[in-house]
DNA sequence: AACAACTTTGCAACTCAGTTGCATAAACTT
DNA sequence: AAGTTTATGCAACTGAGTTGCAAAGTTGTT
C-alpha cells in the first residue's frame, strides 16, 4: 500500500502538511468533492489554499475535474496510470437528489460522428438520474 | 413563414415587445447565445429583464438551455417540435477557438449501459474541439 | 549558523454569472 | 374607469472562482 508522499512525489508534487491531508481527504471519498465541500472538511484551512491545492493536483494530474453542471466543479482522483488523456475519460454520474458525482471509469464515453466541419478534441458527458442510495 | 407572435403564442408565453425582440435575435443566430450576449446585443435593455425573458422562453421550452462549461449558459431555440424530453436531446459542440456552442440536431446522444445502482433521467453530452471556420 | 532564493500559505479584495426584492409601468378584466 | 394581474427597470445581493501581496516556511550556499 501507497502512502501519501509517494503518491504527490510519483506526480512531482511537492509533499506539504496541507497537501497530505487533502490528499487523504480526497482519497477517502467515493464521490467527486468540489471546493466548499473541502472547506466544510477543513474549517481551519483557508479557501484559497485549498483552491491552489486542487490547482496544483490538477496540473500534474493526480485529479481530474468534472463540470457536472450544478455550479460547483468537482474534483476526484485519477488512476494511478492516468495521464488525462482522450483515453483516460470516461463517463459521470450526477445524482439528482443528493447532488453527489460519481466517476464511471469503466464506462468510456462513447465514439460518436461528427459532421466533417467539427475537429473533436474531448467530450465531456454527464449522466444525470437517481442513484440507488437515494431512493 | 410564421411570425413571432405566432411562435410564442404557439408556446403559451405572452408576447411583448421585450419578446418579440429578444426572440428575433435568438432565432437569427446559429450559434448559442448567452446573457451576456443578449446584452450585448440590447445595450438599452435591462439585464434582469433579458434574464428572466430567458427563464420564460425556458420553462415553455421555446429554448432549451446548453451547459457547456465555459461558465455562462447559453440558449438556443427549440425545435418546432421540441418538448425537451430525452428524445429531443442532442449532442452540443463547443468550439475552443472562438467560443461558440452549436447544436448538432441530428446527433443524439448515444444510449450507454449504467451500472444497475444508477437510474437515468437525463444526460449531457458536450463535444468540444475546432469548427472548421476557426482553423 | 547565517544568508539568500524560492515556494507555500493566509488574508483580503475582487470579478463575473446568476438571481432577487421592490417599486413603477403596462396590459388585461370587470 | 377602477381594480387586478403581469412585465419591466433598477439596485442590491449571492456564491464560485480567482488574484495581489505580505508573512511564513523550505531549500540550498557560503
Ligand atoms: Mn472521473
Ligand atoms: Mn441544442
Ligand atoms: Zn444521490
Ligand atoms: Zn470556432
Amino acid at each position: 500500500m501507497v502512502n501519501q508522499d509517494d503518491i504527490l512525489n510519483s506526480r512531482h508534487i511537492k509533499p506539504t502538511a496541507m497537501r497530505e491531508l487533502v490528499l487523504k481527504v480526497l482519497s477517502e471519498q467515493n464521490t467527486a468533492f468540489s471546493l466548499a465541500d473541502l472547506e466544510k472538511k477543513f474549517e481551519k484551512a483557508d479557501r484559497a489554499t485549498l483552491y491552489r491545492t486542487l490547482k496544483t493536483f490538477e496540473e500534474n494530474k493526480l485529479i481530474h475535474s468534472i463540470d457536472d453542471g450544478t455550479g460547483s466543479v468537482k474534483y476526484a482522483l485519477c488512476k494511478e496510470t492516468c495521464q488525462c488523456k482522450p483515453e483516460d475519460l470516461h463517463v459521470h454520474f450526477l445524482c439528482t437528489k443528493c447532488q453527489h458525482t460519481y466517476c464511471l471509469n469503466d464506462i468510456a464515453i462513447p465514439t460518436i460522428s461528427l459532421p466533417v466541419n467539427f475537429k473533436l478534441e474531448t467530450i465531456n458527458m454527464v449522466v444525470k438520474g437517481i442513484s440507488i442510495n437515494c431512493i
